[in-house]
DNA sequence: CTGAAAGCGCTTACAG
DNA sequence: CTGAAAGCGCTTACAG
């Protein structure tokens, strides 16, 4: 491996100094044509990089994003929020160093630690777990981005509109002439965060069925420990015996698989025998029937959440005074897992 | 937000050099007792943190992986493979950059640029596009692992072993009485790199076949142009048309769900009706049946891969000396979606 | 329009 | 056992 050029080997080939070729490389100041086309064809000459790492010391500021997440698999509302984080960040000449934490705080404090030694200039927590880690960000004088679940601690966040995704959802099995609707839940940290992410969704679910006249059984509503095929099935399973479900409405596309999964394995077909609907949009286009889900704007968000940190880290001064609170609409993409009740 | 503390605070607060507070830091070279302790006093009462950035400059030497891939969302593999990096990186106080070419020669030549000039460590190419971006990264002098699908640029590679994954999914439909099994190809770069990962496949299947007195109708192989859900289910469609076709073989799970979205249309079961078998074990658990698939060792792939260049960057004088290709075995992994053949 | 020089926060060979 | 000092590769305020 040969030595790299660095700047100075590119002003002794230009015979200038290391200031003009700086001025050169970032376009500023001002620089006579001749010296602008020797200093060109020296970096040509030598193959001259910038070195990112001693501008970044200079300047204090890496250009990086510190993105936080909880796994990008089998989840995949992560990789996609991770996907718009990098594409904001590319496009503003940052990158993202990523980190997932597998919902293990200690691992989470183990990436807010690493981001912190290596300066990022952001970090973006989609789905933080402990308040005091994304304290320990806050104090160490970098900008946060809580996304989708911020905890009780303040900055800027990009939430969901879980609440209308959720009546959309149970709107259209209504207008399909469904009554008896079964809701799975399975926030891993359902009333841990205050209102959690899956009760805004049962709040929908439920406030819907009662605008509708339809008063939701006890026997309706399930929610599991985590978002994983094994509780959608093993619900799924109960409201089969049920016998009185048309209907379900499932808060994440992983447990509507694994709900799938019961209903196929007891000979019975969706739409025909019961409609389904998912959350999220990741593996519902996947599956068997592609599913009717609410689909969450993932890219978006990311792309928010970027866009946010980018600016926050700018202008630091203005943090923590003004804090962005963005959130995003969902929607609901009719697939061909839901059909009009037949009698 | 306050100043940093830097090592130079903590010297003044304990009343000693930087000197003596990095070697504290890190543990070698001589300080006496009392030192030690004053050191870790200060750092303790000031809350200081190493800056990595100036570590890095000084010791050449990032301790930051590049992860170049194709994407992490919607195949799976990908993310499989970026877990394994990450994991293995992390254990060995490492960082990984991220970064998402989606299949386009310039965002994969921008990731590049985009690498060498932060001095990462080494670049770990998830599927490499253009071999030329591969040489870039050699010729900057870093240490390259391709992984899976290696160009001809020689460098370190981790691949899988293909042909044996085939020949285990073909055997077992074979066991099960199928001789009219169809093979659903889909290698976006089929016929381009040499040899390709889908003509492994296919000589695995045909192979086998062979092998079995089956003679392989020329009708019952089909390639789409992407490992995507419209080509799976448009070639399934051709399929059930044909009429003998008992069992089929995806060569990844995406083409899977998608000849299994075709079945379940037509109002067929799997496996009943027809057997089906996938490749990589990403959707296969998720889908109704669960797939009987070819697992490919995502997780092993991705930190063999950072094992391999995490050496490679601290001994860079091997390079390219001795070039490291590991080869990872694949195993079927049965599931519900393949039966016996019902006469 | 151009360059000398200080400095970002570390590390480390060297002297004592 | 400890510290002074050079240097990693940049940037930038300042002088000319």
């Amino acid at each position: 491996m040969r030595k790299r050029f660095t700047m100075k080997d590119v002003a002794n080939v230009a015979h200038l100094s290391t200031a003009t070729v700086a001025r050169v490389l970032h376009g500023q100041g001002f620089v006579s044509e001749k010296s602008r086309k020797r200093v060109l064809e020296a970096i040509e000459k030598t193959g001259y990089r910038l070195n990112t790492l001693a501008q970044s010391l200079r300047r204090n500021q890496t250009k990086t994003i510190g993105h936080l997440l909880t796994s990008i698999s089998p989840n995949l509302f992560f990789a996609g929020v991770e996907l718009g984080v990098e594409n904001e960040a590319i496009k503003n000449g940052y990158s993202v160093l990523i980190w997932n934490d597998f919902e293990d705080p200690k691992r989470e404090r183990l990436g807010v630690e690493t981001f912190i030694q290596r300066q990022v200039d952001a970090i973006i927590f989609t789905t933080p777990i402990e308040p005091q880690n994304v304290y320990a960000a806050i104090e160490a004088g970098i900008p946060v981005v809580q996304v989708e679940r911020p905890t009780e601690v303040k900055s800027h966040a990009v939430i969901v509109d879980n609440y209308t995704g959720s009546t959309l959802a149970v709107e259209h099995l209504i207008g399909l002439g469904h009554q008896c609707i079964g809701f799975i839940g399975g926030d891993p940290r359902a009333f841990l965060t205050s209102p959690s992410v899956d009760e805004q969704r049962l709040a929908g679910y439920r406030d819907t069925m009662i605008k509708n006249g339809i008063m939701p059984k006890e026997e309706w509503l399930a929610f599991g420990k985590y978002y994983s095929l094994e509780d959608g099935y093993r619900i799924m399973e109960q409201f089969l015996k049920l016998g009185d479900i048309t209907a379900v409405f499932a808060t994440c596309d992983i447990l509507a698989a694994g709900a799938l999964q019961a209903i196929y394995q007891h000979n019975l077909r969706v739409p025909e025998d019961v409609s389904l609907v998912g959350f999220d949009n990741t593996y519902a286009p996947y599956l068997s029937p592609p599913l009717t889900t609410v689909e969450q704007p993932m890219f978006e968000i990311g792309i928010t959440a970027a866009r946010i940190a980018i600016e926050a880290s700018i202008k630091k001064s203005d943090f923590p005074g003004t804090l962005k609170v963005e959130s995003l609409a969902t929607r609901l993409k009719v697939r061909a897992s839901t059909s009009a009740l037949s009698f």
